[in-house]
DNA sequence: TAAGTGTAGATTGTCAACAATACACGATTC
DNA sequence: GAATCGTGTATTGTTGACAATCTACACTTA
C-alpha cells in the first residue's frame, strides 16, 4: 500500500489541542464576553467530552494568556487593557519585523510563494469589504499576517504569532463595526506585500511599524465605546 | 487590619502552574534526557499529586513547546536539532531587539532599575565563573537576559521570553562542559549593559546580535559531542 | 439601617477506577 | 530462517464521583 494517506487517522493529533484550537476559535469570534468565567461542565457537555480533557485544553489557553485563571475560581476570558493592545501590537511589530528580515534573507523562492499567497489573500480581502463582513475582514486581516509570519519557516515564531493573532482578533472584537476606513487597511497589507516583493527591507519595516501604529492609534482611540478598558 | 502581606495566602497561583514550574526546572537542569518519555503515574507519585493535575501541567509544557505529546503515545522530552538551536536565538535576537528599543524610549529611571539588575547578576556571574560552576553559569547568563526583557514591563514579551529562556538552558545543557570560553561570556554581558547604560541604541543592537550570533556558532559548532541531532 | 454571621448552592480541585491504544515478545507458517 | 500473526503488558485517554472552596443571600444583632 503506497501511504493511507486520508485513511481515518482519526485526529493524530492530542485530544487537549483540538479542543484547546475548537474552544480559541470560540473565543476570538466572541462567543463568550470579555471577563467572563468559563464554566467548566457546562462547555465539556458543551463540546460533548468529560471535564478532565476540557481542562487540560483550559490550561493550554491560560498558558498562551487567552483566558486566565484564578485559584479556586475557575478560568476567565482575558479582559483587554488598552495597556494590553500597546503590548500585543508591540510584540508584534516585533515579530513581524523579524520575520521581515528572515525572509528577505532567505531565497527568492520562498519569498515568491509567501507573495502569492498573500496575493490571494488580499483578494478576498477586498471581496469582502465590498460587502462589509466585519467578521471575515477581521479573519482574512489575521490571516495575511499569520501567512507572512509563516513564511520564514521559523515555528517557533508562527506560534508565538499564533496566539497573538487570537489576542488581536479579540481586540478588533472589541472594536466591533468601528473598524477603521476600509480602504486603508486593504491598502496598507498592499503595500505591505509590495516591499516584500521589491525585497525593500527598509520600506517593508517602515510599513510594517506605520501599520501597527496605525492599528493601536486605532483600537485605542475611543476606548469609551469599546469593550476595552482604560 | 492594614494589610494581610504574608499571610498564608497558600499559594494562590493555580496548582497546574506550579508543577508545570517545577516541571520546567526539571527538564531544564537535565533530570530528563531529550526525547525521553515522561510518565504520568511516575511522576505523579513522585511530585505527591495525582495524574489529573499533572496531565494539566503537562498540557501546558507542550503549548510552550519543551514538551510534544503524540496522541496514544504520551508526552516526551523535547529533542533540539541545530535547526532548532538557531530558531531559539532568531527569535531571542527578535525579542531581545525589541527589548532594547522599548527600554531606550523609557524613562531613564526605569533603564538606571534594570541596570542596577543586570550588573549584580553580571557580579555573580563572574563570582561563579571562578568557582566554574557551569550549571550556576548557564542560570546566570539567562537571568540576565531575562532580567533585560523583564526591564521593559511587557508582560506578553516576558513570558515568550521565559519559554525562551527555558529551551536555551536546554540548548546549553547539551554543550554541558563545552562553554565557549568564560571571560568572553563575561564581557559580552558587560558589553551589553555599558550600551545599554550609555543608552546607544545602534551599539546595543548590534552587541545583542553579535552575541546571539556567537551563541549559535557555539551551539552548532560540534554537534557530535553534544545531544544535539544534526 | 448597617455591619457581621451563618448557611445553601454552585463550581472548581482532586482522585481512583475503567476503557482504549500501542508496543514487545513469542508462536506460527511458508 | 524470515516474515507474519496473535497475545500480553504497560501506558495513556476518559469518565464519574467525591472533597474543598468560594459566592450569594437571608438572618441576626447592635
Amino acid at each position: 500500500m503506497a501511504a493511507p494517506e486520508g485513511m481515518f487517522v482519526l485526529e493524530g493529533r492530542p485530544t487537549a489541542q483540538l479542543i484547546a484550537d475548537q474552544l480559541r476559535e470560540l473565543i476570538v469570534q466572541g462567543a463568550f464576553s470579555p471577563g467572563q468565567q468559563v464554566n467548566e461542565s457546562a462547555l465539556a457537555s458543551q463540546l460533548s467530552t468529560s471535564r478532565g480533557p476540557l481542562r487540560e485544553a483550559l490550561q493550554r489557553l491560560c498558558q498562551e494568556g487567552i483566558l486566565v485563571s484564578k485559584r479556586n475560581r475557575g478560568v476567565f476570558v482575558l479582559e483587554l487593557s488598552t495597556q494590553d493592545v500597546k503590548e500585543i501590537y508591540a510584540v508584534r511589530e516585533a515579530v513581524e519585523l523579524a520575520a521581515a528580515n528572515t525572509l528577505l534573507d532567505s531565497d527568492s523562492e520562498q519569498v515568491a510563494d509567501t507573495c502569492r499567497e498573500l496575493k490571494g489573500i488580499i483578494r478576498n480581502m477586498a471581496k469582502q469589504v465590498a460587502a462589509s463582513d466585519w467578521q471575515a475582514i477581521a479573519r482574512l486581516d489575521m490571516q495575511f499576517h499569520t501567512a507572512f509570519v509563516s513564511g520564514t519557516g521559523n515555528t517557533r515564531l508562527i506560534r508565538i504569532y499564533e496566539t497573538l493573532a487570537a489576542e488581536s482578533r479579540m481586540c478588533i472584537l472589541s472594536l466591533e463595526v468601528a473598524y477603521p476606513r476600509i480602504d486603508v487597511l486593504v491598502q496598507e497589507h498592499q503595500q505591505i506585500l509590495e516591499f516584500l516583493e521589491a525585497r525593500d527591507r527598509s520600506g517593508l519595516q517602515q510599513a510594517i511599524k506605520r501599520h501597527m501604529q496605525k492599528a493601536v492609534e486605532d483600537l485605542t482611540a475611543s476606548p469609551e465605546a469599546t469593550g476595552i478598558t482604560a
